[in-house]
DNA sequence: GCTTTGACGGGCA
DNA sequence: ATGCCCGCCAAAG
């Protein structure tokens, strides 16, 4: 977990966001983090990732948070040092009805002209109001 | 505690 | 179109 309160809010913030995602879409690490106001920092919400576990008990977990539809802005499944990761992520989101093209070095990729889920903002940033709207006299 | 790494992305050569 | 480089910054070594 996080150390400073910071990056908890960051932590918090990217998992949030990553719920966001409908089932059967996907949407890259750069979009996440333009959702949560930090558009430089891609690379976090990756951090967030791979941090996430299967305890249960926390608030944010694998099973809590879909970061099988989370990919990089190639529409690839970013590799992580060991393959079966990706190949476990291919696995879940063809199970979720996503086609996963392989590549020529076993990349697998996602079309984002078919799979991709890139609103302005989050549905639940909307609806709380956070995001400010015109309501008498400024423009 | 300081250095290197990395589930990224965009710009430039 | 491919590839290298740089910015970002929390984690791991």
């Amino acid at each position: 977990m996080p150390r400073t309160d910071e990056a908890e809010a960051f932590f918090h913030a990217a998992y949030t966001a990553i719920q966001e995602i409908p089932y059967g879409k996907v949407t890259s690490y750069g979009h996440i983090a333009k959702l949560i106001g930090t558009p430089q920092r891609p690379r976090q919400v990756g951090v967030c990732l791979k941090h996430l576990s299967s305890d249960t008990t926390h608030n944010f977990h694998n099973g809590n948070v879909p970061w099988q539809r989370v990919i990089n802005s190639k529409g690839m499944i970013s590799p992580r040092g060991h393959p079966s990761g990706a190949a476990n992520q291919a696995r879940v989101l063809r199970g979720e009805g996503v086609t996963v093209n392989s590549g020529s070095l076993g990349e697998l990729l996602v079309d984002f002209s078919e799979y991709g889920w890139f609103p302005r903002q989050l549905p639940s940033e909307e609806a709380a109001g956070l995001t400010p709207h015109i309501d008498s006299d400024e423009e």
